[in-house]
DNA sequence: CGTTCGATTGAGGAAGATCAATTAATGTGG
DNA sequence: CCACATTAATTGATCTTCCTCAATCGAACG
């Protein structure tokens, strides 16, 4: 029952049709990479792990498009509390949060090396007038982030912390389909302690349930290096998840 | 110290500008109503507590303009699972997670009597070519839905639960001092069960907390009716909710 | 090759969940 | 308007999960 192919597209469509979704997607990021470069010739920009492209309270004026990398976003509380409450793969947008009080409530931080698109937003503004489809792309970023986000607080509330590392997997992971990379294999560009703020739980914590999970043969790890994980079966992963929720069945501990 | 009067505005600006902010965000609510209201004449609907303006699921057409009374966003899990993500007052749009998908992913549920403004979404773009500000006002509403769910994530994520419930209260006496109503007395119109699912906690620790803050003169319970809460000093209220991070403090427990 | 940072693992404690019983509120039919 | 039924809220007594503290181990880097 175990999936070791190194498939680069999908390799399995969990509950729904997401199989077909993912390919949706997958062109609806290039299409809206090519789009843009169309109708705006962007400002490419290359990052490196830990640059940040922009800074909470920084004043507003551009979008971010991300062509490659990965980025964090990372909110930041008036009494210096950090969250990071959204992690960013190619074809995603930043900075959404910018527009209505005309400053960044968050800092996007890359994760990686990769390249971001500065988007001004009066430039894509007028833009859309003469595309209109840039502007239901637009909408749809948008649209995708809330309830993107909204399923990160159900995961946060609902969900047990092991269940919740779990889920974190599964989401990159379809993140990963959706945009045509492999499944079974995720190398975390972050520590524990930054997986556990996403989280709302400990680095320990984190390092507790990736053990549990790697003991299950649920996931497993490279060789060298405790940040990429296997995915021999997302299946698997997605019916941990749910196993933290109903009976407490019997899982080896 | 304590602030008993019942000054119908915003009574005290706590760390930043939001006095002034708190005004531009009143104005603002009431010309969105009479933009929306001049640009595209919405189909008004009424509600009624328990009313679903759109169920989960339910195929994406309308975008809604909350007008009066009291919304809960429920989003719903494969498997079932519920969770109260956002609440919503007046002047806030519902339904923006409807666009990418071309489906709700949650459910608007009325928790009272109130009016909904139906803006059909392909109305709402032909409109965004003749009134400009139109489209600035739609991007800002969705600009602030995703700083405030980030928000509510930081709160489930850093703060032990005293203090979620304590900024629970905080963040809706802010709502309705954006609002121009008073900040001193919230009526919950939401059980402690349906707020200890959006704060991610059960019941009775929302019903201890709740105590607890009584106890400590922070917030007080009208004669009859544990669902409205008075505040007679928000900024109090405030401090309780730092308090709960960093020293354990000398609280009356 | 030592230093540093990240990750793992263990032991103990505390916050909050669960279970259970009691006490309000609210609503209903007589 | 009252007795009763029903749902919501409170409060207490455990119990579990997860956090905290601490030690060890591994990997990366100058």
């Amino acid at each position: 029952m175990h999936n070791t192919t190194t498939n680069p597209v999908a390799t399995a469509a969990a509950p729904s049709d997401s199989t077909r979704s993912d390919h949706l997607a997958g062109e609806r990021t290039a299409e809206t990479l090519a789009l843009l470069k169309n109708a705006i010739s962007p400002q490419r920009r290359v990052v490196h792990a830990g640059d940040e492209v922009y800074q909470a309270g920084a004043s507003f004026r551009n979008l971010y498009v991300l062509n490659s990398g990965l980025f964090k976003i990372v909110n930041l509380a008036a009494d210096g509390r950090e969250q990071v409450v959204s992690l960013k793969f190619r074809g995603d947008w930043l900075g959404f949060d910018g527009i209505a009080q005309g400053r960044y409530s968050c800092a996007a931080v890359a994760m990686d090396t990769g390249e971001v698109w500065a988007i001004p937003y009066d430039a894509l503004l007028n833009a859309c007038t003469a595309h209109p489809a840039l502007l239901t792309t637009l909408h749809s970023a948008m649209s995708r982030e809330i309830a993107r986000d909204r399923d990160s607080l159900m995961s946060v509330c609902t969900l047990p912390a092991d269940a919740r590392v779990a889920d974190f997997l599964c989401q990159w992971a379809a993140s990963q389909a959706q945009r045509g990379m492999r499944t079974d294999q995720i190398i975390l560009r972050m520590t524990r302690a930054e997986i556990g703020n996403y989280l709302g739980m400990t680095l320990e914590t984190v390092s507790r349930s990736l053990a549990k999970l790697a003991r299950g043969n649920i996931i497993a790890f490279a060789e060298k290096g405790r940040r990429d994980v296997h995915i021999p079966d997302v299946n698997a992963l997605a019916a941990f998840v749910q196993r933290g929720l109903a009976p407490p069945a019997l899982m080896l501990q």
